[in-house]
RNA sequence: GUGGAUAUAGCUCAGUUGGUUAGAGCGCCAGAUUGUGGCUCUGGAGGCCGUCGGUUCGAAUCCGAUUAUCCACCCCA
């Protein structure tokens, strides 16, 4: 197959054979979210640039070498969306969302783009489901976030996931601990690898989390963050921790995590998977106080998280959890010859009408294809039509499970499979 | 951006030290006395062996390059 006839590398696509896992775990995230208050918002897949290069941090790796950016036919510099969180509150700034109760609390599914090496639950289009809070300081609002993203996992059947959080401090007591931090890394800079000695000065934090041996080993002994928090900050991360103990929310505080966006303030946190590979995060997320007045908002503290979707199927996946199947075909219509086939069409378009999902024959294909079609598609039930049934009216109603007939009056089809359908379902529940 | 593995039918994979028309299973289509699916049997369609170049009388097989896929680093959802 030729190179073109491909999807993009890093892109997937989503066949029949999948998209219905899609549309469950969307459609239940959204309806779970919406338990909490969230409302959905659309924003565009593209932003102007400076949207993520301003408030993502530009000296983030998302913002310095994974952007897909391009310049319009109107000159001007526009980016497709790396994450949500920037575009989503640039949208609650420009509708001045904030003017109506707070807190606002949206949330959102669609795809982000970042210009990627592929590997398991790494791509180059992925897909996100996130919620931004915005408008609420208390540590209530933290609690009730992590809570939400865990039990977004928990309500779409996710078994076994560990929730790590961690407090990052505020812009004041941060400063602080930057200079704790580089001072004990500078000790070491012969044994840090190269990378962790550039991050050294920009952002002395993300060494924290170099997977290299010798840095973890060196990483492990480092000032820990919560020791340097001030006082409010403290409290706040104490006040976290309480509310999730009060909701019996299980944690791990990991003084390891750090976010790689620059917009993120005290509460920092992930759903972390063991079953899916290096790319282990299946949601992170956290506050991100400065951010709204930092875009040209009025100072509004706010929070949220994203989860990829596509690691949380692969978590699905590899935890052996079946998703509700797309319902099958509720009644195959079998002609033979030209008259039947066109009192088949007409049945069927009366059927979609009262919602059933009727099919015929559209091929021209034989009687034992069709049933073979008709089995194939897990058809509920069949009927037969050819001339001495278009005769007397009457034709036999298959269920195709057992095999049991009925005769029926084709002008009674639609009440027919409506009982039959009824039937089925109280034999079900016995 | 760096590294490792892989590339043969729609899918999962065989393919012997290089030797004529490239195979299996599953799937698809069709038949087994013509108005009934699942099981079985039989037949059929479908591959320029990722691409380009080289070695050779001869390459799916050996060599090189390139692209893609998978995995890890990095980064993050």
């Amino acid at each position: 197959m030729s190179e073109i006839n491909k999807a993009p590398r890093g892109t997937n696509d989503i066949t029949p054979e999948e998209s219905y896992k899609w549309q469950f775990v969307e459609k239940k995230l959204i309806e779970t979210a919406g338990l909490y208050g969230f409302k959905e918002i659309r924003t565009p897949v593209f932003e102007h640039t400076e949207v993520f290069t301003k408030n993502v941090g530009d000296t983030t790796d998302v913002v310095q070498k994974e952007m897909y950016t391009f310049t319009d036919k109107g000159d001007r510099s526009i980016t497709l969306r790396p994450e949500f969180t920037a575009g989503v509150i640039r949208s609650v700034i420009e509708h001045s969302l904030t003017a109506a109760a707070l807190p606002v609390k949206v949330c959102y599914t669609g795809g982000c783009y970042r210009y990627e090496k592929p590997q398991a639950g790494r791509l180059r289009e992925f897909h996100q489901f996130g919620v931004e809070c915005v408008g609420a300081a208390s540590p209530a609002a933290d609690a009730e976030v992590i809570a939400l993203a865990d039990g977004l996992l928990k309500s779409v059947g996710i078994e076994k996931i560990s929730l790590e959080i961690n407090s990052i401090g505020c812009p004041t007591c941060r400063a602080e601990y930057h200079k704790a931090l580089k001072e004990y890394f500078k000790e070491h800079t012969d044994d840090l690898c190269g990378t962790c000695n550039e991050r050294l000065d920009r952002n002395p934090m993300r060494i924290l989390d170099c997977k290299s041996p010798v840095c973890s080993e060196i990483a492990s002994k480092a000032p820990v963050v919560i020791d340097y928090l001030c006082d409010d900050c403290k409290a706040h991360f104490e006040g976290v921790k309480a509310h999730l103990d009060a909701i019996n929310i299980k944690y791990i505080v990991n003084p390891h995590i750090v976010r790689g966006l620059d917009y993120y303030t005290r509460t920092v946190f992930e759903l972390v998977s063991g079953d899916i590979g290096a790319q282990s995060t299946v949601c992170g997320g956290g506050r991100y106080d400065g951010l709204l007045e930092q875009m040209g908002g009025q100072a509004t503290p706010a929070l949220g998280f994203a989860m990829g979707v596509e690691r949380l199927l692969m978590v699905l996946e590899s935890q052996g959890k079946e998703l509700p199947t797309p319902q099958p075909c509720d009644i195959y219509i079998a002609p033979m010859g030209e008259a039947a086939a066109l009192k088949a069409s007409q049945m069927c378009f009366n059927l979609r009408n009262e919602g059933f999902q009727a099919l015929t024959d559209i091929v021209g294909r034989g009687l034992k294809a069709q049933m073979r079609y008709a089995n194939k598609i897990n058809a509920v039930f069949t009927l037969v039509l050819g001339d001495s049934e278009l005769e007397s009216g009457k034709a036999k109603l298959k269920c195709m499970a057992n095999g049991e007939e009925k005769e029926i009056s084709l002008d009674n089809i639609i009440s027919e499979i409506y009982n039959a359908r009824l039937d089925m379902l109280a034999e079900a529940i016995k």
